[in-house]
This record gives structure tokens, C-alpha cells and sequence, in this order.
DNA sequence: AATGCGGGGGT
DNA sequence: ACCCCAGCATT
């Protein structure tokens, strides 16, 4: 086994333990393997699989897809995070369908500037939906690397980066490679694990030099880590007694981009002039619920809640796309984790007049 | 609270 | 080449 190339070791394991019953593997056309890269970007198999089998069920191709509305597309994001790949799919499905003749490309070239589309991505597309003899790194494929190398150094540093993007090309075989690709990540979602690596059922063990110095569980280096900052916000549930909650259009980048949330201020009093100002009317019942802290990468944002309520829905607010009554019972649009959690506890105390236990009640 | 899943894009 | 951006689940 010892003298045998990697990617004939890789290829043989594959056969015998890889993963073929994947629902993006079956069949693995560019659209579903693009989707579902997508995906899988920032999300792991088990989360990701449900969501592409909603997705396809509703958006089955391109034309499908890039005739959709970004309200619907994010309403079957929601969950996923990463809003901006949503919003990039959509963009790259027109693209597709509007310059391509919703064919998806197949230029190695012409798939990395379609947007959200990347090096290993591409190289992912093409390498699994068309048996393209290209590279792929994305975390399982660094991992392997990265240790049967013993590459030292965090992968997010360009010289680290640029070394085993090097090592990957060298190892793509000239045949098989979407096998070869599938296998490569299996290897590293199933055996090269980040915490407990299987060694002794690694093809990859006879010369993988981290394992022969023992320093599997110290490659690859991890990312160097920052305190989080905090920011604080306040989110106004604003709710009529018909069980309408007001939410608004958040701005199509940055955090959230494009989902429905509630509004922001900074305090109570602000709270009240901005309902007088937009809905000419003067909210009442004002309850402060406990901090909701929502932890992103790079920082926790405390949000507190402030549930109002007004006399009943006001007309000009309905119809515009900046503003919207949500009702549960016709659910539109993507909302965030913290938002759909906290739509749902409202809708949980309905009738009661009090808000969650320890909240400070006041009338205003 | 810490950490795992990770890559794209702009300057 | 470097720096910035952005979520959720699990432990």
C-alpha cells in the first residue's frame, strides 16, 4: 500500500467507504454540486442536507431559480447564515441565464468570476460534476494535506495557503477526479477528523508525516484567536392584537443583508417617537424582555427586545417593501436566527399580557 | 463561553 | 499580499 500513488490509495478507500448516497451526488449535475458547495460553505453535511432538498424541490434548475424572487430565495435560507450567499446565488442564476443561455458554464475560467464562486469552488464544480481534472482546498482537503505533509503554520496565511493549493494540484490524478474529489473530502469529514483522527483506518498512514511524529492532533495550526466586541442593539416587536408583528427590509449587505428583521433603537424613548413618526401612532403595553445575546465570528451583539403593541395594523405601512406585517400564517421572506426565535416566543405567550419571566413590565 | 463547520471579495 | 466580511449548531 506504502508504494502505491496518493490518489490510487485515496481512490481505493474510496471505493470501499465513501460516501455515494449523498442527495447533491445523485444526480451530481453543475447546478445541484454548485448549490450545494454553496451550502456547504460554512455548514456542515447533516445541517445542509434538508435545506438542498427543500431547495430543490422548489428551484429544480437554474430557470427555476433565477426566476425567483430574493424574498423567496432567503425565506429557504433561512437558518444557514451567510445571507450574502444567498443573495449570490441568485445573482449567478441570472447571470447564467442571461449570458450563458442557462447553461452553466464549464470554463474553469468563466465559473470563478461568477459571483460567490471561488478557486475550490469552481475547482469543485468541475471537478465533481464534470470530471475536470481540477484542484479543490477547502477545510477537510487542508486538513489531510496539511498533516500528511506536516505543513506547519495557520492555512489562512498566503504562504501556508499557496503551499498546499501547490500540493493539491500536484495530487489530482488524470482519472477519476470527481471520485478522487468526493474522496478527498470524505477522508476528511470521516477519518482525518479535526479532534479525533482515525489514523488506523487512513490509507494515507504509511507516510503521513504528521502521524509519524505523532503531532497529528497539533496540525493544522490553528487560527490565531481575538476577543470578540460586543454591540449592543434594542429590537422593537412591534405586534396588533391581530397577531401582526411589524418587521423591516434590512439593507441587501452587510449582516442579515436582505432578511426581514425587527427595527432598531436605541431605548424606550426612542422606541415611542419612532412609532409616533411611521405609524402616526403612539405604541402602549411597552414590556422589555431579558438580553438575547446572538454570537457572530467576529462578535456578540446583545439585543433587547422590546415588545409594544398597537391598536391595530396601519394601512401605509402594508403595502411598502421596506416595511412589512408579518403573520405566521403567511410566512414571506428571510428572517434571522434570532428574529425567527423571538417571533416564535411571541406568538408562544399569545394572550398572555406578560412578557417572559424576570422582564421588567411598564405601561406607556 | 468556546469552538467547529470555511471561503469569497475588495483594496 | 493583506485585510475585511459574516451565522448557526454543538459542547
Amino acid at each position: 500500500m506504502l508504494g502505491e500513488a496518493f490518489s490510487d490509495r485515496v481512490l481505493a478507500w474510496f471505493d470501499r467507504h465513501g460516501r455515494r448516497d449523498l442527495p447533491w451526488e445523485q444526480p451530481a449535475t453543475p447546478y445541484r454540486v454548485w448549490v450545494s458547495e454553496i451550502m456547504l460553505q460554512q455548514t456542515q453535511v447533516v445541517t445542509v442536507v434538508p435545506y438542498f432538498e427543500r431547495f430543490m424541490a422548489r428551484f429544480p434548475n437554474i430557470a427555476a431559480l433565477a426566476a425567483a424572487s430574493i424574498d423567496e430565495i432567503l425565506e429557504y435560507w433561512t437558518g444557514l447564515g451567510y445571507y450574502a450567499r444567498a443573495h449570490n446565488l441568485h445573482w449567478t442564476a441570472r447571470l447564467v441565464r442571461d449570458r450563458y443561455d442557462g447553461e452553466f458554464p464549464q470554463d474553469i475560467e468563466a465559473v470563478r468570476e461568477l459571483p460567490g464562486i471561488g478557486r475550490s469552488t469552481a475547482g469543485a464544480i468541475l471537478a465533481l460534476a464534470c470530471d475536470q481534472r481540477h484542484a479543490i482546498l477547502d477545510g477537510n482537503v487542508k486538513r489531510v494535506l496539511a498533516r500528511h505533509r506536516a505543513i506547519e503554520g495557520w492555512p489562512g496565511t498566503t504562504p501556508v495557503s499557496n503551499r498546499l493549493w501547490r500540493i493539491a494540484e500536484e495530487l489530482v490524478p488524470a482519472q477519476r477526479v470527481a471520485d478522487y474529489t468526493q474522496a478527498m473530502m470524505d477522508l476528511g469529514a470521516l477519518i482525518c477528523t479535526h479532534r479525533d483522527p482515525h489514523c488506523l483506518a487512513c490509507p494515507l498512514q504509511g507516510d503521513c508525516k504528521a502521524r509519524q511524529s505523532g503531532r497529528q492532533h497539533e496540525l493544522p495550526a490553528a487560527r490565531p484567536r481575538k476577543r470578540s466586541a460586543v454591540r449592543n442593539t434594542m429590537m422593537v416587536m412591534i405586534r396588533t392584537p391581530s397577531g401582526d408583528v411589524l418587521l423591516q427590509r434590512r439593507p441587501p449587505t452587510g449582516v442579515w443583508g436582505g432578511l426581514l428583521s425587527f427595527p432598531e433603537v436605541r431605548n424606550e424613548q426612542e422606541c415611542i417617537a419612532w412609532c409616533e413618526g411611521l405609524l402616526g401612532v403612539a405604541p402602549f403595553n411597552i414590556i422589555r424582555w431579558p438580553v438575547v445575546r446572538h454570537t457572530f465570528t467576529h462578535f456578540h451583539l446583545d439585543i433587547t427586545p422590546l415588545q409594544v403593541s398597537v391598536e391595530c395594523r396601519v394601512s401605509r405601512v402594508g403595502d411598502d417593501a421596506q416595511y412589512v406585517w408579518y403573520n405566521r400564517n403567511t410566512p414571506r421572506g428571510g428572517l434571522s436566527a434570532p428574529v425567527k426565535q423571538l417571533i416564535e416566543r411571541l406568538y408562544a405567550q399569545e394572550g398572555a399580557t406578560d412578557g417572559p419571566h424576570g422582564t421588567v413590565r411598564q405601561t406607556g
